[in-house]
DNA sequence: ATATGGCCCTGGTTGC
DNA sequence: TGCAACCAGGGCCATA
């Protein structure tokens, strides 16, 4: 499950891969409907123009994209005309391909390149979302929520002023924060020594900059390994990454735990398991 | 206003 | 061995 480390590592892939190409045409699957952009329009929108640049916003890759010139050549402009937004849902993946390569089931879009090369997205449980956004008519993306990674101890704190629910359920708005999903905030709760059930609000100061510290420490390390492979997750060259050896209670259930040997316990807490240590976790 | 729970969707695993 | 039930969960939406 692409969460901010697995997607930072997918955008930062496809970034040194696809910068400075141009999308000759691109291809969408008969499947749409839930798509935030019709597919013909994103087909259209998207051929001819050139990837300047790709990152990550939250959960979500933004492909910055020029213009192209009356020829039907990619532009060299420096300023982002349009964007292309990918969200991988569940079980998303983008991946650069050849041409030639096997198409694999469930591949609902592809864009060839002028390199004569494809980007191709795949996803299987189909809770994955593509956008198009043209600059001149819309605004460019944003996430709604905080960047875990940059937000300060005051600003952290503040998000979970007042809040009665779960400091877990709290970690998964994405209008809070951007880009934590399951893994990391059942793992940065235990680095934290924080009970997933408590309520956000009544958490103390010094349990919250606990808890902004070992998030920002968590998600780095786990950019660093190349995100999570739990499920059937790659990055843009189809390498698996290697931080689910370092998961001290996700999917750890009845495991010792690496600290104190209690076994993990597993809850369900706003509709998605839950992994913690009843004894490191208070 | 905040908070909760159901739904979507497929593939892998478990259990009979 | 075969098949069905179950589980995984991000984001959206209806409801309380």
């Amino acid at each position: 499950m692409p969460e901010l480390p697995e997607v930072e590592t997918i955008a930062r892939g496809v970034h040194e891969r696809v910068r400075g190409d141009c999308i000759v045409q691109a291809w969408f699957s008969g499947y749409s409907e839930p798509f935030k952009t019709p597919p013909l329009r994103q087909a259209k929108g998207l051929a001819g123009r050139s990837v300047l640049a790709v990152h990550r916003t939250g959960k979500h890759i933004v492909c910055e994209l020029g213009p192209a010139d009356n020829e039907g050549r990619c532009g060299t402009s420096e300023r982002p005309e349009a964007q292309w937004i990918v969200h991988l849902g569940m079980s998303g993946r983008l991946l650069v391909t050849t041409p030639e390569a096997p198409v694999a089931a469930h591949t609902h879009a592809r864009l060839s390149l002028a390199s004569g090369r494809e980007l191709r997205f795949v996803d299987p449980r189909r809770f994955g979302r593509l956008e198009f956004r043209d600059l001149q008519r819309g605004q460019s993306f944003g996430a709604p929520g905080a960047d875990p990674l940059a937000i300060g101890p005051e600003k952290f704190a503040a998000l979970f002023r007042g809040r009665r629910l779960a400091i877990k359920a709290a970690l998964l708005n994405q209008t809070l924060l951007a880009g934590v999903g399951n893994i990391y905030a059942d793992e940065s709760l235990f680095h934290a020594g924080i009970r997933p059930r408590r309520a956000a609000g009544r958490l103390t100061r010094a349990e919250l900059e606990r808890l902004r510290i070992s998030l920002r420490q968590v998600l780095s390390h786990a950019i660093q390994l190349g995100g999570s492979s739990v499920s059937d997750y790659v990055d843009a060259n189809g390498i698996r990454g290697f931080f689910q050896l370092e998961h001290c209670v996700y999917l750890r259930t009845g495991e010792p735990c690496r600290r104190c040997q209690t076994p993990i316990r597993r809850i369900v807490l706003a509709g998605r398991g839950t992994h913690f240590c009843p004894h490191c976790q208070r």
